[in-house]
DNA sequence: GCCAACGTTGGC
DNA sequence: GCCAACGTTGGC
């Protein structure tokens, strides 16, 4: 099981937004980047993901789990690009700032770091416990088995 | 198939 | 709003 971090721009699509989806999730479009269409495409259905606010807040503000996974996007005219449905799990007490990202030295190899620009990005385990940790969850978020119709 | 020009993202 | 970093496009 991996872990996963995905940006969105807050005046774009949101964590309000996202919750306000409720349990039957949205599909998160838009991507059109290969190695973020790779790393869509490495999704497993009930894999989670942190939701990042770029731009505004630049923070990492939830967690939201995979419930589809890849599929063709309908808006991209090449055919080429794809996208997965989510949904919101748990949001965080605190949200860890970028800021807080970068001052952190466990968390100086994060792609988020390292690749601001890329959209999709694979997070490992130890950093998905720090940021956790920060984020004021006392724990990761349970995987809960995702039943699919 | 190289690389310059251009567009976009996203931090500042 | 600026611009650096990065990806993509298209001329050759």
């Amino acid at each position: 099981m991996a872990y996963w971090l995905l940006k969105s721009e807050p005046s774009k699509w949101s964590w309000q937004d996202q919750v306000a989806a409720g349990a039957k999730g949205t599909f998160w479009d838009g991507v059109r980047n290969h190695s973020a269409k790779l790393n869509l495409m490495a999704m497993k259905v009930g894999e989670q993901a942190f939701f990042y606010h770029s731009n505004e807040g630049k923070a990492i503000v939830g967690v939201v789990e995979i419930i589809a996974p890849f599929y063709p996007d309908p808006g991209d005219p090449s055919g080429k690009f794809g996208m997965v449905d989510v949904h919101a799990v748990e949001p965080f007490a605190n949200p860890v700032t970028l800021d807080a990202i970068k001052k952190d030295p466990r968390l100086k190899d994060m792609v988020l770091v390292v690749n601001s620009r890329l959209s999709v990005q694979p997070v490992t385990d130890a950093e998905w416990a720090i940021i956790c940790a920060e984020g004021g969850l006392a724990r990761a978020p349970e995987r809960k088995q995702t039943r699919l119709g």
